[in-house]
DNA sequence: CGTACAACCCTACCAAAGTAGGGTGCCCAG
DNA sequence: CTGGGCACCCTACTTTGGTAGGGTTGTACG
């Protein structure tokens, strides 16, 4: 790759944005890599700058509108390299990005070297994606509210039952599974539902949506 | 302040960490300003060096880790600033962060303006949080990967109700709102059970978890 | 020592969720 | 025009979830 060739970083956060846009011009050949926060202000910089080799995209861009942007970046400017970086590690992210058609997929957590890699081999015409299968495993959501069963007002037990519940476990299999009887599971699950205010398991799901048991 | 205070960045992602490390040594009075990525680093970092002025620690840290960090920092270091930035706009987040007894809570988000202004606030002394109740209004996820009904292989029909059933509603309010019978409902739920491969609504709930529909 | 509470068991009952089978009207593609 | 899919309605049934009664044990606390 040439020396003259510049970049773009689109990222919600400022400070990451250039964080990631100065990390890029001092350890990649690019000349100049700008940062831009929203979406408007990425068209208006391609608009009125020379198009960017690369554009690196955070997913988690507000209203989740990352997604049809790429759409949009792949139509008006297909000679574009782009790389989607993100947060987390949910493996639907990477799949949904890589249908996208972009070149390549990065997550946040990654070493520095991992980033100039992974830049140099897209900027090579190479894609770079990590092992999708791999991480089907720990398609976990990592942002979620630490809630301890006390703050909630639950004994240990309660707070045990609650975390089985909230993974969609009927009364049946959380039974078995602590050697219990079903009508012991289903007066632990009333005294957690009197004690958080709802009617049914269904409505408790809802109110502790984006938490964490313990 | 003395031109000879440090401060201390901890977060995640690496570039993300330097990219604040960098902005504070350049727009604020810190002659140096660390970053370190884990909690063990931090300790290390803590042990071999001069007690930072400030430490700004993202929310998000692996585990949820960030909430027992700040107390044991506060135990261990009663005389160091705190600083909490976090991506998302939680108003839950917020308190937790403020009942833990920091100096400081401040959006990623917010420009590079504010973040001088939320330092040198905190660095004289006083505290720096947003108006809680504000922002209790838009408590939503904002980490929701968007699905389409189509996607699922739903009908237009199956997809809106299917929403109303990942919002909680029990059968009977879902046919109330759309004017349907109850058992009209369950039969448009048992297609979308079907679909998805799950045998009642909360498999169904825990299956989409994270995601948003349409 | 007595009180309080958590955890466990039981029977019995009712409401909600889900299934099965059969029926109507609509619209669209072959 | 005919078949298929979709939305809607119905009756009837089973399973699951939740409540209400009352009872036993163990343990912690004043």
């Amino acid at each position: 790759m040439t020396a003259q060739q510049t970049a773009l970083v689109i990222d919600d956060h400022p400070l990451v944005a250039r964080g990631i846009a100065d990390f890029l011009q001092s350890h990649c050949a690019f000349s100049l890599v700008s940062a831009v926060t929203d979406v408007e202000d990425l068209w208006r910089h391609l608009a009125t700058s020379a198009l960017p080799a690369l554009i690196v995209v955070d997913f988690w861009l507000p209203g989740g509108a990352s997604l049809t942007l790429l759409s949009e970046l792949k139509a008006k400017c297909p000679h574009t390299l782009l790389l989607v970086i993100s947060a987390d590690d949910n493996a639907a992210v990477e799949g949904k990005v890589q249908a996208a058609g972009v070149q390549g997929f990065l997550n946040k957590q990654e070493a520095p070297e991992v980033f100039v890699h992974a830049i140099n081999t897209i900027m090579n015409g190479d894609t770079w994606f990590n092992n999708a299968e791999q991480r089907l495993l720990n398609a976990y959501q990592p942002n979620e509210l630490p809630v301890t069963s006390q703050e909630l007002g639950l004994t240990a037990r309660q707070g045990q039952i609650l975390s089985m519940v909230m993974n969609g476990l009927p009364n049946k299999r959380i039974a078995k599974a602590l050697n219990l009887t079903e009508q012991t599971v289903k007066e632990h699950v009333s005294g957690i539902l009197n004690r958080l205010g709802v009617n049914n398991r269904v409505e408790a799901m809802t109110k502790l949506r984006g938490k964490r048991l313990e």
